[in-house]
RNA sequence: UCAGAUGGCUGGAUGGCCGCUGGCGGGUUCGCCCCGUCAGAGGAAAGUCCGGGCUCCACGGAACCACGGUGCCGGGUAACCCCCGGCGAGGGUGACCUCAGGGAAAGUGCCACAGAAAAAAUACCGCCAUGGUGAUCAUGGCAAGGGUGAAAAGGUGCGGUAAGAGCGCACCGCGGUUCUGGUAACAGAACUGGCAGGGUAAACCCCACCGGGAGCAAGACCAUGUAGGAACGCAAAAGGGGGCUUCGGCCUCCAGCGGGGCGGUUUCGUCCGUGCGUUCGGGUAGGUUGCUAGCGUUGGCUGGUAACAGCCAUCCCAGAUGAAUGGCCAUCCAUCGUCAGGCUGACGCCAUGGCGAGGACAGAACCCGGCUUACAGGCCAUCUGACCCU
RNA sequence: UGGGGCGUAGCCAAGUGGUAAGGCAGCGGUUUUUGGUACCGUGCACCGUAGGUUCGAAUCCUACCGCCCCAG
């Protein structure tokens, strides 16, 4: 399992929305984008006003965090950012829904970018 | 028992697996790497509406002019648009709740429609007297009644009168004076005045008091970096002396100029200097500190009706920065729904069992004191009204 | 953190104490073979919410809600 690393400049997510993939899920977004070296993996995680107030952002961040601790960190190759984004039910989905969802989109970016 | 009023407290519990941040101790292959241990969101952390601390700037003064805020009285407080107690007005059967300074006789403004008349005084329908023959009408007196309006120069009753009118009287209201109680706001009483003449200052305003500006992205240190780039438009200036020079310029002094900052203006002072606007392009935004011990927490005693204050003891209690304080699971306790059961004439109630749902509002960002707003439920105390029983 | 603005009919909006304009859209009619255009008529607003001041509030005051913008 490699090592990872935190994502801290906005530069950083604009660059991955603008070029990198983008995979969706009923409850979570995840954007790759290889930056082309062979550095550490960096994980980002993004909450937007649109879910909710402090209290519900927070729980989806923290959601998503251990989500990139217990499924993402497992696909993680190096030299790539992964943004995963909230959406609406992040929050409150059950979750070993959640899980199987990161882990088929984890899969499928494999199998099509060997 | 039911219905209510006020004040206060609380804001799920336990366990397991995997994680995060910080302090301390130890290890170390020196890397925020490992091990141990301790601590780790709220009553509103929220809104950012007030008041302070803290930091930098101005640490300038004067005058005038603004601007903003506050406003019954007394107290509390570091301070307050806060809190406590009292006064007044209004609402409620009541416990209790709500509101707010004074000035409209310092001045200005506004008061639509209706109405005769809206603050200057007047008279539409009317009443009375005189003249006129009777009606119509003219002159004079009156403002009680009608009508309009949110509001029309006290109200009710009796007397009085040509008709009327505080014209007179009684009561109520109002103004003034004095006395009494109270620190005061104010209250009460006596005497007196025939009423002394609308509303609006949450319209301008007058009066009293308060207020310098910005904010932890304040500010300090280290590292990095050369640098304050170009074009257009508008307005406007470019004097002299000295020093250094790589001859491109740079520094300094004096005078002038105009502009800007110090809330505005003036005076002096001071700082900056080609200024302003638009567009385009480029660079930087890394770390340490400020950073949590403070108007502090908890408990007791004393003073005070209370807000609060004093004294003694006790404790150390979050410091993140793409932003930690958790993710998942199980059990239990509140709570709710539903089914079965029991009681009842019924509404409904009970608690036994089964199934299901399932924690309100909400996340520190320099720190305090308040205010406002949001909030599932639970608990306590005091008080009020109604009914029943003794 | 500091500052500023807005909220009125389905949409755009005027109104700044005295019965809430106007335009577009909608509906009904006339003209037309039909549609469009043109003309006529008509409905739609407790003025973001809640209190207060006032005889009277979209307007003034206070608190709150939502949205947008600016500076660092």
């Amino acid at each position: 399992m490699p090592e990872t690393r935190k994502m801290l400049n906005r530069s950083e997510f604009v660059a991955a929305a603008r070029h990198g993939r983008k995979l969706v899920s009923s409850s979570l977004v995840v954007q790759i984008h290889n930056r082309g070296d062979d550095a550490h993996p960096r994980i980002g995680i993004t909450a937007t006003r649109k879910i909710g107030n402090a209290v519900t952002r927070n729980r989806a961040k923290r959601r998503l965090r251990a989500l990139a601790r217990d499924v993402l960190a497992r696909h993680a190759r190096p030299g790539h950012d992964y943004v995963l984004i909230a959406r609406h039910n992040t929050p409150t989905k059950a979750w070993p829904v959640m899980q199987a969802e990161c882990d088929r989109l984890m899969a499928d970016h494999s199998r099509h970018q060997p």
